[in-house]
DNA sequence: AATTAATTGTTAGTATACTAATTAATAGTA
DNA sequence: TACTATTAATTAGTATACTAACAATTAATT
């Protein structure tokens, strides 16, 4: 197959992977009847190591922009799995609270997750996976120093 | 700062990976004044290759459903960037085929994608990119037998 | 030849990701 | 105090990615 010059960069592998990565997983959710998509998964697991947090922090940690985690903590709290409270210290801020129900539809999805995560990557080394993170700590800092260097 | 157990994942460190770049890119095109996105600058250089092109090879090449690049070539005809013209051969087909505006407007962003890759690339040694492409390869390759050997 | 399969592409509906604009509340400053 | 700036979150609008359902055409089978 022809390889254009254009497509066949790390940007569009990195794409790729990352595309192929979700559709697999979404399947496996799917299949095994877990009516949740990988960011809700993400919320409801980072909620259930703390309980409850702010959103503003929340959004940090998936370093997710404002307004998709706010769509994506409307669906959670329309399926009664999170509760918003209105922080009283500062009324801007709400902290995100996982209820009894999202904490059982947590307990059901941890080891599809899990099962996903060995299938994904149950050969990959921690040695190829350190390699990983370095190659993505490289690139994000290309991209925070030239931000720097054109003073933007 | 703590890491989460469920979300200090390869998918998340991958995914996230991408979206840096995405946003990055993304950016770079908008302050160049280039009105296209990163799907569009794609498609446009994949036809730039060969002029014209099956849609089907097309969403074959850049591994994207039906539904998406239908979506895709829609917003590109309709900026005049390219033309849908019947295969006389097989009427379900369409040939997708670059305009000479298309053509003019690729010549301008191609530099741009090329400083784009060259920023968040330059520093990443050819070794390092084929290590991530054996990643990726086998990646995609524990998605596929997984799902041959649940008999799917 | 007639029926069934598969292929190609579209439409509709939902979720995520982003920008831009807005609201409300808090912080900082003249 | 009053004015300005910043922060937190939402809303609106657009693009991509997916599923499901569909229409049209072609291929395969009986």
């Amino acid at each position: 197959m022809e390889i254009n010059k254009i497509d066949d960069s790390p940007g569009y592998l990195i794409e790729s992977l990352s595309r192929n990565m979700r559709r697999f997983s979404a399947q496996q959710l799917r299949e095994h009847e877990i009516d949740l998509t990988l960011e809700q998964v993400g919320v409801l697991s980072i909620l259930g190591e703390k309980g409850s947090m702010f959103q503003n922090e929340l959004a940090d940690i998936m370093s997710k922009d404002n307004p998709t985690l706010t769509r994506i903590l409307d669906l959670l709290e329309k399926k009664l799995y999170l509760k918003r409270e209105l922080s009283p210290g500062d009324r801007r801020k709400f902290l995100i609270v996982l209820t009894k129900e999202g904490e059982e539809e947590l307990a059901q999805a941890v080891p599809i997750i899990q099962q996903i995560r060995r299938t994904l990557f149950g050969n990959i080394s921690s040695n190829e996976l350190n390699q990983l993170l370095n190659l993505k700590e490289r690139i994000e800092s290309n991209i925070s120093n030239y931000s720097k260097d054109v003073d933007n």
